[in-house]
DNA sequence: TTACAATATTACTATATCGTTAATTAGTTG
DNA sequence: CAACTAATTAACGATATAGTAATATTGTAA
């Protein structure tokens, strides 16, 4: 019942078996679902806690069908889920997962993006 | 020097400031180039060790145009790195973080599918 | 130099995805 | 019931992406 796995080393990395091409079909997709702006956008804002469809619309000012739409592809994918109160439909991170690999993705980016800073700095022309 | 970096929280979960549009973008183009089963194929081979563009297509079987695509796409992001030596171009991880990143992925998803799979455990069929 | 080999790039088609508008579904209230 | 509201879904056009075939680039060697 805890959101607590054991720690174990799971499927690409390991050195024994590759995983085949169906599975990775099933990770790319988990990637992609991630790999849109507008549902960073969104999944930043349930990340506070959760929210209605309406507020969403209210906080990013997105159509209320593009929304719906983004919730939905995350919802299909676990990581959100959904919770119906009469009309309005309350969306919430279900896969906190997404926490730390945002973290992951974030810190990667800012080493990377510090080492090619690092090779402008103190220059202030190609010249210099 | 080393690629270990302070465990700091960084951006997308912190409580205080949410990324802006062009850092969502930034990240996003992060997960979308992680967001293709032909490129996780590669990258799953290249986590061995470094290989030429032509080792992977005899791993492969993949065409030699549509690896090198491949690839130019990740070494553009930073995950990989290339190396030239005569007539041949050898690639390498070179973010290490795509290891955990791919280990959560899947971690995520094993649970994921653990918990689905329950619902169907002893049951052979929808009247049992 | 010419011939050759490994990569990269271009041009192209097919498919997937995003965002919009309009229609539909589901739930509430008078 | 009809009228209203929130959310989903459908249909569409625009853009992005994957894969292929052909061409260009880069480096080697005769």
């Amino acid at each position: 019942m805890g959101s607590q796995m054991p720690k174990k080393n799971t499927q690409l990395t390991e050195t024994t078996k590759p995983l085949p091409r169906e599975a990775l079909e099933i990770v790319a997709a988990r990637f992609r679902a991630m790999g849109d702006a507008t549902r960073l956008e969104l999944l930043q804002l349930l990340m506070e806690d959760e929210k209605s469809v309406q507020e969403l619309c209210g906080l990013t000012g997105m159509s209320q069908a593009n929304i719906s739409k983004h919730l939905s592809i995350l919802a299909d994918q676990g990581i959100l889920s959904r919770r119906k109160q009469g009309l309005f439909v309350f969306y919430s991170v279900a896969d906190t997962s997404i926490y730390q690999l945002c973290d992951l993705v974030c810190g990667a980016l800012s080493e990377r993006f510090s080492k090619v800073q690092k090779h402008f700095e103190h220059k202030t022309s190609l010249t210099s």
